[in-house]
DNA sequence: GTAGGGTTAG
């Protein structure tokens, strides 16, 4: 092969059949050199590394006669690329090409590896050794900086930057725009943009970012529109922004604008969709990406098709997400989580438990699915047990972990379990969090220990609609009505969350119990003009129990008759105890006969007339519906009670005395009752 | 040899 323009074309010839791995291809071209060639021994170098097959790269470097800067520097990378960082420095030192290439490949090869210290040493002796760092130099040395986290440091590469004359270069400023996001100097990154003599889609995709992070969707939206160019990148950058911060539907949205104005979706961008639609349970548009992802060859990337199992187990299908997770030839970690994370949405728990136990190497993640599965089916004990076993497998919890544990222990009204996770989560450094401190607010609350509910409550740094309904909730249901009230009030001055279904409720709630008929009435009639939520069929009951307490029967039976769905039998029932209280015998005439008629179909509702009942002292009626009730073979589901002793919960049943110690207990009572009357 | 976008849990 003589000639330099053969050589050419037989070089991209090459690369070519090794891009499509066409192995009969590339000996042949192979072949047609005679000698040894560097640049084919490159090429071939290069591709193996690009397959993973680091160890016949290194053979093919070793067996070289002789190597030039590019094989030297093929190698470092490669060997980088794949973590293996004590090789890659090895032949580092050892290669005579000391070009500025060769020690950026390594500079950057710590960066990639988390080594930010030691790269910026590597920078150091860079500069010692009188070779000139490039633009591509300094993104990886700025990229070091940020992983720091720390400015001033980046300052003072900057001083170097202009020094050298790199400060206009696009990619360092992008860079530099990147550093000052990470360290959280907004304003800064915002005027490095602006001054940019030319920007590119990346400095754009970055300063869109920058909203994004700030919570700032709509300025991104604008900066989106205003950029003069767009590529796969800042579309599909914008499409995950929506669905991360849950627009999943605007997500989908731009993601078909996209196709419209020609764009390929690349792997990212699927993945990304394919997580959206998840999330909005459309399996039929799910289904149509996952066909496109096959035609396509994708079906193997572990990011789409973890978000395969992912869209098949929250569209309820565990069987197909199931047959997605077991044709992954390569599974990460993620992998496991969303097949594990969907077996818990579905309630299998069993299933879950098997898979999650077979993980190969658990995240925090797949711990904190787990005892987020126990918790939405249920199974309380199971969410302390699996939390202790992830603090003895030396797993950390973090704010997920605690609100997932302290809603365990607000469930079971745990206040001993609760006060000892409470303290946990301050040694992690937790209890800021909104999630977390959300939880604690509601798990003293629901345990009765108002006082330290409103105490974090006050504390919180940051406050979101949840945290609002568990406070105002937990102080109506606690009988500290008239703050509630107050604090409803002070949420619609002072902060821009919305009142909900649930705070609505609540407020009623406390307007009952207080007997603010009129203050009840007008947040009812503010609920749709003002708040803009349809009242359901609670909100109805509570007005209806306002008005009948209050004597006011006439508007309490007209608001009925005039709701616009059946109204729940406690509405009819509310209204009846209102009628014997304030003796209208009319009234409670015709409510008593559409009561019948709903008793009929359930035991709820038998038990609620036969409360009504007894208390308007109707006793005969209360032997009646009882007897009623047993003729039927109708069986009210028992009310309990129960006590923590030594962190563990002791339940009493009324219709069941099946507790271990109940002889015991009765003896021990009978003392106290003894002791009592002694006195 | 480089800068921007990817999947899972509360």
């Amino acid at each position: 092969m003589g000639l330099s323009s053969e050589r050419y074309i037989a070089i991209r010839l090459l690369i070519m059949y090794l891009d499509s791995r066409k192995s009969a291809q590339v000996s042949e071209i192979v072949k047609g050199f005679d000698g040894f060639d560097p640049t084919v021994h490159n090429c071939l170098i290069n591709a193996n590394i690009q397959w993973g097959n680091l160890d016949q790269a290194r053979r093919l470097f070793d067996e070289m006669p002789e190597r030039n800067e590019v094989s030297w520097t093929a190698l470092i990378s490669g060997l980088m690329r794949y973590g293996r960082v004590d090789e890659s420095m090895w032949y580092f030192e050892r290669n005579p090409f000391h070009n500025v290439v060769s020690w950026t490949a390594a500079i950057n090869g710590l960066v990639q590896n988390g080594l930010n210290a030691e790269a910026l040493k590597l920078f150091l002796k860079l500069l010692d050794s009188g070779v000139r760092p490039n633009s591509v130099t300094f993104t990886s040395v700025l990229r070091a900086c940020a992983g720091f986290g720390e400015i001033g440091l980046g300052m003072s590469v900057l001083g170097l930057i202009v020094k050298t004359g790199f400060e206009h270069n696009i990619s360092v400023s992008n860079s530099l725009i990147t550093l000052c996001l990470k360290t959280g100097e907004k304003a800064l990154a915002r005027r490095i943009f602006d001054q940019m003599e030319k920007k590119d889609v990346v400095s754009w995709t970055a300063i869109l970012d920058m909203y994004v992070g700030m919570g700032d969707l709509r300025e991104a939206r604008r900066i989106f529109d205003d950029m003069p160019e767009r590529n796969e990148v800042s579309w599909s950058a914008m499409i995950a922004r929506y669905s991360q911060s849950g627009h999943p539907e605007e997500a989908l949205k731009l993601f078909l604008q996209m196709s419209g104005n020609g764009f390929v979706p690349n792997r990212s961008c699927l993945a990304i969709i394919l997580s959206a639609l998840a999330t909005l349970e459309d399996l039929r548009v799910g289904m149509n990406i996952h066909a496109h992802v096959v035609k396509i060859g994708y079906e193997k990337d572990v990011f789409i098709s973890s978000s395969l199992v992912d869209l098949y187990c929250k569209c309820g299908k565990t069987k197909e997400g199931r047959v997605a997770f077991d044709s992954m030839l390569e599974k990460s970690v993620v992998s496991w989580n969303s097949m594990v994370g969907g077996y818990c949405l579905n309630g299998q728990m069993e299933e879950a438990k098997v898979l999650f136990d077979s993980i190969p190497a658990p995240n925090n993640v797949s711990w904190n699915t787990m005892v987020g599965g126990y918790l939405e089916n249920k199974e309380f004990d199971k969410v302390f047990e699996v939390f202790n076993e992830m603090l003895l497998c030396g797993e950390t919890p973090n704010t997920s972990t605690f609100s997932s544990v302290l809603s365990g222990c607000a469930s079971i009204a745990s206040l001993e379990k609760g006060k000892n996770l409470h303290g946990k989560a301050i040694k992690h450094g937790t209890q800021y969090d909104v999630f977390v401190g959300t939880a604690l607010v509601d798990m003293y609350a629901k345990s009765g220990d108002i006082k330290s509910s409103k105490k974090v409550f006050d504390r919180m740094p940051e406050k979101n609609e949840v945290s609002w309904t568990v406070m105002i909730q937990g102080l109506a249901e606690n009988g500290f009505t008239e703050e509630s009230l107050l604090l409803f009030e002070e949420m619609n001055r002072t902060s821009i969350v919305a009142p909900n279904e649930l705070m609505l409720l609540s407020v009623l709630f406390a307007c009952s119990h207080t007997g603010l008929v009129d203050d009840g009435l007008q947040y009812f009639n503010s609920m749709e003009a003002v708040y803009g939520t349809k009242p359901k069929g609670k909100h109805y009951t509570c007005v209806v129990d306002i008005l009948s307490r209050s004597g006011r029967l006439v508007e309490a039976e007209e608001l009925l008759k005039s709701m616009p769905f059946e109204p729940e039998t406690n509405a009819w029932s509310a209204l009846l105890s209102g009628c014997s209280k304030h003796k209208n015998e009319e009234i409670a005439e015709r409510t008593a006969k559409k009561l019948w008629e709903l008793v009929e179909k359930n035991s709820a509702g038998y038990v609620m007339l036969s409360n009504i009942y007894a208390s308007a002292g109707r006793w005969v009626d209360v032997l009646n519906i009882r007897r009623l009730m047993k003729d039927r073979g109708l069986k009210k589901s028992g009310g309990c009670s129960w006590v923590e002793v030594k962190n563990e919960v002791h339940c009493f049943y009324s219709e069941d005395a099946s507790h271990c110690q109940l002889a015991e207990i009765y003896d021990l009572l009978e003392l106290v009752r003894f002791e009592m009357l002694a006195i």
